[in-house]
DNA sequence: ACAACAAAGGTCAAAGTTAGTCAAAGACAA
DNA sequence: TTGTCTTTGACTAACTTTGACCTTTGTTGT
């Protein structure tokens, strides 16, 4: 085990007891595993990536940090799990019945579930006759969903 | 987290207790926290910018003050104004270009962004004939801008 | 009025403090 | 041997702090 993997596991230590969001300094973090800052990024990059769950931020200068949080695995799964029950088409009280059980959820904050519902609705797709909102429906819900992952 | 960022907590707490208008005296301000003055300047050019909405006057003089005014109605106008611009229909490069720019001038934030060009592109909307899109896509925008007034 | 001084705030560039990038070198498994 | 992952470090970019010098406005004495 090299040591990025030995810096990996710190993080997801102190991850765990700092609750899901960790803020630290990369020249502290090199020093204390005696290697090179920029490991660090190597680090970040290989292992922390928003793929594998993780979102990072940094700023550079005086008080400079890197913050590191961890996403809810409950809210991608949640969300992933809704996109992929979606079908061809849908109809405006079983949207609606979805996007406000995300939200109750926690899985979608109040502005998205208002501009999802605003977008679903027959106001916003009277251009389009009865017959073919549905499987519009499903193509707006299913690509604003995925864009909110 | 670095001196700037402890005055500029303190101005926004001060902003908040004041009720949107602030009025103090830089070299009070830097002596309280121990900098040099013009670091104040420093504090006021990166966190209290117009972009960041924000109005920052001053005198300078005997009696000479910084005045620190938050704006947020600007918002409101730009929207409903974007709103109100919005004709039959629009193509997808416009209504792109219009959200970037709602989007720069701070009116929608990133997932607002995001949430509106996601439901505006052809991906979302491939099950409507493309000379149809350009009516929905207006509706759309307009149902979902209203909703984030 | 006027001149001189005092009392603000403004500008700008240098120095300081972090973090990011990228490519070369090393390690190791298939 | 070859391809992939890791380690290193020189160079770069971004943000912060500091201080010398400048401009504007107010006050006071003549």
């Amino acid at each position: 085990m090299g040591i990025s993997d030995l810096i990996a596991a710190f993080i997801r230590d102190s991850l765990e007891d700092a609750n899901g969001v960790l803020e630290l300094q990369r020249s502290d973090l090199a020093e204390r595993f005696h290697c090179v800052p920029s490991q660090i990024n190597y680090v970040m990059s290989t292992r922390f990536s928003p793929e594998r769950g993780y979102i990072v931020e940094s700023r550079r200068g005086g008080g400079g940090y890197i913050r590191i949080t961890r996403v809810q695995v409950d809210r991608q799964t949640l969300l992933m799990s809704v996109i992929n029950s979606l079908g061809e088409s849908i109809d405006l009280p079983s949207a609606e019945a979805i996007v406000h059980n995300l939200a109750d959820a926690k899985a979608i904050d109040p502005q998205t579930e208002e501009l999802l519902l605003s977008a679903l609705s027959d106001r916003a797709l009277r251009s389009v006759p009865g017959a073919q909102r549905g499987s519009l429906r499903a193509d707006l819900m299913r690509q604003m969903l995925i864009h909110s992952v």
